[in-house]
RNA sequence: GCGCCAGUAGCUCAGCUGGACAGAGCAUCGGAUUUCUAAUCCGAGGGUCGCAGGUUCGAAUCCUGCUUGGCGCACCA
């Protein structure tokens, strides 16, 4: 049992402690003319032109949908409702009497729209110089100091190998862990294994007469794997073999020191595995608490329900009627024996009682949503407002040739054996493009196991995810090594064009479209990484890498940052470190390392 | 039967919770490398946003119905 309740090894780590207000400039004095500060003050030139209070302004700055059209826009509709004039009227009469902060180079009404061009110096060097204090701890914010959310992720079933499938819930419920602690919550990753049930008991069977003697000792998880199999072949010609697995599992339900002794050596062999996977995937949980660990907390959970006299007898279980054309949640079965809920509920308890949450989440695959709105509703019944602020995160399942792979079929793809093949597929293509690169092994590790990675988070959690072979190994295009690749480039060029002379960065001698677009897109991460958390989204910041990616490519292919003039060069370089400052930070909040070569 | 989720280019997906002619990547075709890593860049073709109504000045986005696919519906987890 390992129960670290804030700990934070973590190579994004949230500052000291994991929590409280972020190392960054947001609370320093002085923070730079942020994006946030262009929108304030063109939301103020304009309630101005029209002789009201800024906050009388209906609509928000907004950012246009294509860049020839601006850099910021503001649309008429509202206030065309409010005053009775067409937009188009309105938009044109703002332009005409608007007197707009220097940093705007234009502006323009084009139809209903107000259409804002901003200085790309002012744009430059009002972003830059924040964004190179915070370096790779950018996307900082503090709306979740002194909140503290616990986010249940991963939790496979032990004595099976980590299947690719597990690869969702384990990946976006790590992301959204690094998110709440780039945004100032405390956060408390848990891994809530499978660890009881009747299967274990089929499994100590097996071990007892079909495995050779002294087999637990030395067996690895795949010894294991085996043994299951086995059972379910030879529970086949022998039936009576389920009996005895029950008999087991109720041995060790019993205390029985035998029974007991096989389940921890499953569970050990079991966590044994998983860390070693965990670790090539650079996760880490602050709890891993398994159903077991609530056993001797289920008759109070079951209790404080009886107690709040929500529960009834029916068909000779306990369950608590639900609303909304919900089934009844059951409590306990008509043999005595609890269930999935029943755990749940006690491990809410728990949570809520030694972490205090203010927000509870659940990640795991969406076929699970009427089990957490079951669990979600229990709580409520049984009178914890706190049930409110628990949210289920459910995912697309992971489809194989449109299927679901199970275990019992053998056509299962296992994660491990997903992340060898991406590192060889990375591999070749080390050798084969860059040939005379150090530490290529680990280079290889970190790009392979990114696009696995990455190809996991792209794609907004609902979706499903059909596996297939090509496209997790297609690194061209809209991938994981696409982004690191940039990184890459990044670092290529700050390695060449050495430390500089000292002398600061002068980012008003950014002009160039490809620079301007570029410190544009790097001036939203901030708000990026927000909307990402807020959303519990991961594949908003894929998206935002993309996009920043590209961006960064195309100033590579069309500027150079080496030779020509000295000031301009030095301001370019700048632009590159905060590139990879943006990027780098952008990785770590996936879960993704960023090489400085590749 | 009831419920939840999804349907956008050949394929995989964005589309900022109602706004400006629907955008990317892959695949196809055609270009770019004496220069900071071509895992890159540029261009071309490719769309009745599942269908039909409705609300609205305005709908891929909201509402209703239908349809297709996935998942779930008390003694599994």
């Amino acid at each position: 049992m390992t129960l670290r309740p804030f700990g934070n090894a973590d190579f994004y780590e949230a500052g000291p402690a994991g929590c409280g207000p972020p190392a960054g400039s947001r609370h320093s004095e002085d923070r730079g003319r942020h994006m946030e500060i262009f929108r304030q003050e063109m939301r103020i030139a304009i309630a101005r032109a029209l002789g009201r209070a800024p906050a009388d302004l209906p609509g928000e700055i907004e950012f246009p949908p294509r860049r020839e059209m601006g850099d910021l826009s503001y649309s008429c509709f509202a206030l065309s409702k409010e005053i009775k004039r067409p937009p188009q009227e309105i938009a044109s009469s703002i332009a005409k009497s608007l007197s707009a902060p220097a940093f705007v180079e234009s502006a323009s009404a084009q139809g209903p729209y107000l259409n804002f061009t901003l200085r790309a110096a002012d744009l430059a060097s009002g972003t830059l110089p924040e964004i190179e204090r915070q370096g790779d701890s950018c996307g900082r914010g503090s709306e979740g100091a002194g909140k503290t959310v616990v986010i249940d992720y991963s939790s496979p079933n032990i004595s099976k190998h980590l299947a690719f499938h597990h690869i969702r819930s384990t990946m976006i419920g790590q992301s959204l862990c690094r998110l709440h602690r780039a945004r100032g919550y405390r956060v408390a990753g848990v891994n809530h294994l499978g660890d009881w049930g009747t299967t274990f008991g089929k499994l100590m069977v097996a071990v007892k007469r079909l495995a050779p003697p002294g087999f637990l000792e030395g067996a690895s998880l795949s010894g294991l794997n085996d043994m299951y199999v086995a059972f379910h072949k030879a529970s086949e010609a022998e039936p009576s073999l389920e009996d005895e697995a029950r008999r087991w599992f109720k041995l060790l339900e019993d205390g029985d020191a035998e029974a007991r002794a096989m389940w921890t050596r499953f569970r050990e062999i079991s966590l044994a595995d998983f860390n070693r996977v965990y670790g090539r995937l650079g996760v880490v949980f602050d709890a891993i608490t398994g159903e077991s660990f609530f056993n001797d907390r289920l008759d109070s959970a079951i209790k404080a329900a009886v107690d709040a006299g929500i529960t009834e007898v029916s068909r000779g279980a306990l369950v608590v009627p639900l609303g909304g054309g919900m089934p009844p949640a059951m409590l306990r079965k008509q043999d005595g024996a609890t269930l999935y809920l029943t755990r749940d509920i006690a491990a809410a308890l728990y949570r809520r009682l030694s972490y205090g949450f203010d927000r509870a989440l659940y990640v795991t695959d969406a076929g699970q949503a009427l089990h957490f709105r079951q669990l979600f509703e229990v709580l409520g019944k049984m009178g914890f407002e706190w049930a409110s602020r628990m949210e289920h995160v459910p995912f697309g399942v992971l489809l194989m040739g449109g299927q679901k792979g199970k275990t019992r079929e053998g056509n299962v793809v296992l994660l491990e054996n997903v992340l060898d093949e991406a590192v060889r597929r990375t591999l070749d293509l080390i050798i084969e493009k860059n040939p005379g690169l150090e530490d290529r092994e680990e280079v290889a590790n970190a790009v392979g196991i990114g696009a696995v990675v990455f190809n996991d988070l792209k794609n907004k959690r609902v979706k499903d995810v059909n596996f297939r072979w090509e496209e997790v190994l297609n690194f061209e295009g809209d991938a994981g090594p696409y982004v690191q690749y940039a990184h890459v480039r990044a670092h290529g060029i700050l390695r060449k064009s050495g430390g500089g002379d000292g002398k600061a960065s002068d980012y008003s001698l950014l002009r160039e479209k490809d620079e301007k677009d570029l410190v544009l897109l790097l001036a939203r991460f901030d708000e990026t990484v927000a909307k990402a958390a807020r959303e519990l989204e991961p594949s908003v910041i894929a998206q935002f890498l993309l996009e920043t990616s590209a961006a960064f490519h195309r100033f590579h292919h069309n500027l150079r940052v080496i030779g020509g003039d000295a000031d301009v060069s030095r301001a370019r370089a700048g632009l590159v470190s905060c590139t990879g400052h943006v990027l780098k930070a952008g990785l770590g909040l996936l879960g993704m390392r960023a090489p400085e070569k590749m």
